[in-house]
RNA sequence: GGCCCCUUCGUCUAGCGGUUAGGACGCCGGCCUCUCACGCCGUUAACACGAGUUCGAUUCUCGUAGGGGUCACCA
């Protein structure tokens, strides 16, 4: 193969959704894969629906998301004269031609049809048009769009052989004369793309199936810009349970790459996730590392049918796709621990929870504490949620946790203070000698030892779960135990 | 409606003529246990339908049905 260059083309209409980002993420492990190039290219041609704002929420997700571009940002703008210029050489080659009729009569021509419940396609009425008619059209002033014109004499059609799907054919009859410039001039997307691939010698089209359609026209405009015509690999789509193709305006911002960030998502599990999302491999390998998946991927076991974003609108635990959810717990808690603290160090300085101490004298208690908690968690924002209380003493209580292992027994307003002054006096705060003071008391109270453990975890940790309660005694330390116990229980029986 | 693409458990999928149709997630059950997770073990659940080809079709062909995409002077 010689050099493959590939390219992401987002439009900067809105944010970067996920569809957006398994395009991406498909070109770069391809690009990766041999060691060729990814551009990045802001198609923002259209003016009125481009923003800024747009552009710099696709940039940062997709730095985020680790896939980093070695070309561009390139802006589609940039190159309106190559454009124009493609356009006019078409039309000097007779390849395209001026087209005078009104949006009006087409769309007349457009509902007739409709109406007869027939195809429409352009008549070719302007394509008819004498030189000397199109000279005094234009001597008049009439505005023109700048149609490409279809081979009509020749049977047959356009067919290509995607990487994806196979071999994809389409009759010349049923493309239409297209529109390649507007009225006022400006270029249109099928031109442009085209003529920008070339420009960036784009080797592989990888792309949503939504632009299979315009394959057919996008090839007839390489050859007759007598440019050699890429390869092409349309991807599945993704879609939601209703079977609707997933998108910005329809789905909100669970669809967003942004939304993930703000969840708590490791940028890598959410990789692996839309990887998985219409591409597998022939063991079902599940779990990939970047080198692992750069390595294992490729076009040809994409698959062809459309893939569906599961999703349960509302239900707080699987807020988002439930695959999507448990590749991430596994990569928090299998991933080198070292790796994980940065990304919570950032989480707590948002939340304010951040102390110095935690990266200098207490890093060590800061990494085993990450360690211990971070099994039964499911995404980032979880350490400082569920994982308040080893970070502050002012953590909430969970209204279950209080019913069930405080309530429930009136004596562990006694029990736990003398369990503080127990484990105050303790020589060692290891969790072998806290596991031994509580049974010992338990027995000495004469009441099952999970009574005072749960009782213990609640009041510590304002939950119902946790990892092993002596552990957490040990992590927390004693002063914060002691002090939890003693000055904290009372007044949960208000 | 025209054209194009697609069709295996609820979801993501393996399978490329002969399999008890496999895995993952979810669900359910069990083990572990101080709780909840993790982990481990197990259960539930699928080849859209109809013809053909073949000794034999989930697999190949053709229909039917269903789904999706696309039919702009958007990208």
């Amino acid at each position: 193969m010689s050099e493959v260059r590939v390219r992401f083309p987002p439009s900067p209409t809105g944010y970067l959704h996920i569809g957006g980002a398994r395009t991406a993420l498909y070109n770069w492990l391809f690009a990766r894969k041999y060691n060729g190039k990814l551009i990045l290219r802001i198609e923002d041609t259209d003016a009125d629906r481009s923003t800024q704002e747009s552009i710099d929420g696709i940039i940062s997700g997709l730095q985020w998301l680790g896939l980093d571009w070695d070309e561009g940002p390139y802006f589609q703008t940039q190159f309106t004269h190559e454009h124009s210029a493609a356009a006019e050489r078409l039309l000097n080659e007779g390849k395209a031609y001026k087209c005078f009729c009104t949006r009006e009569e087409l769309e007349d021509k457009r509902k007739a049809a409709l109406a007869a419940k027939q195809d429409y396609k352009y008549d070719g009425l302007c394509r008819r048009l004498t030189a000397a008619e199109t000279a005094e059209k234009e001597a008049k002033g009439l505005p023109f769009v700048i149609r490409f014109k279809v081979d009509r004499h020749e049977i047959g059609g356009v067919s290509f052989k995607d990487q994806v799907l196979g071999v994809v054919s389409r009759t010349y009859n049923d493309i239409e004369d297209f529109v390649i410039v507007r009225s006022n001039g400006k270029p249109l997307y099928l031109l442009c793309n085209v003529v920008d691939d070339i420009r960036d010698r784009i080797s592989h089209v990888i792309r949503g199936q939504d632009h299979l359609g315009n394959t057919a026209r996008q090839i007839l405009l390489y050859r007759a810009l007598a440019a050699p015509v890429p390869e092409f690999a349309h991807m599945p789509l993704t879609l939601d349970l209703q079977k609707a193709k997933i998108s910005k305006r329809s789905h909100g911002e669970i669809v967003a790459v942004q939304f993930y960030q703000k969840a708590g998502f490791l940028p890598w599990a959410l990789c692996n996730f839309l990887a998985l999302l219409g591409w597998s491999t022939s063991d079902n390998q599940e779990i990939f590392s970047r080198q692992e998946l750069i390595a294992a991927f490729s076009l040809d076991r994409i698959n062809k049918a459309n893939s569906i974003f599961n999703y349960r609108k509302g239900d707080p635990k699987f807020f988002t796709d439930p695959k999507a959810i448990s590749i991430n717990e596994h990569y928090l808690r299998t991933m080198p621990i070292a790796e994980l603290v940065p990304l919570v160090a950032d989480k707590l300085r948002e939340a304010g929870l951040w102390q110095d101490e935690y990266a200098a004298g207490q890093k060590e208690w800061f990494i085993s504490t990450l360690d211990l908690i971070r099994s039964r968690f499911h995404t980032i924002n979880d350490f400082v949620t569920l994982g308040r209380a080893y970070f502050s003493d002012d953590y909430e209580f969970e209204e279950r946790a209080v019913k069930k292992n405080i309530l429930k027994h009136e004596k562990l307003r006694e029990w736990l203070p003398e369990l503080a002054d127990r484990l105050e006096s303790l020589p060692d705060f290891t969790h072998q000698n806290i596991e031994e003071i509580m049974r010992g008391l338990a027995a000495e109270f004469g009441i099952k030892p999970g009574i005072l453990i749960n009782g213990a975890r609640a009041v510590s940790t304002g939950l119902l779960a946790g990892p092993g309660m002596f552990e957490v005694a040990a992590a927390l330390g004693r002063e914060r135990m002691v002090g939890r116990l003693r000055h904290k229980t009372a007044g949960l029986y208000k």
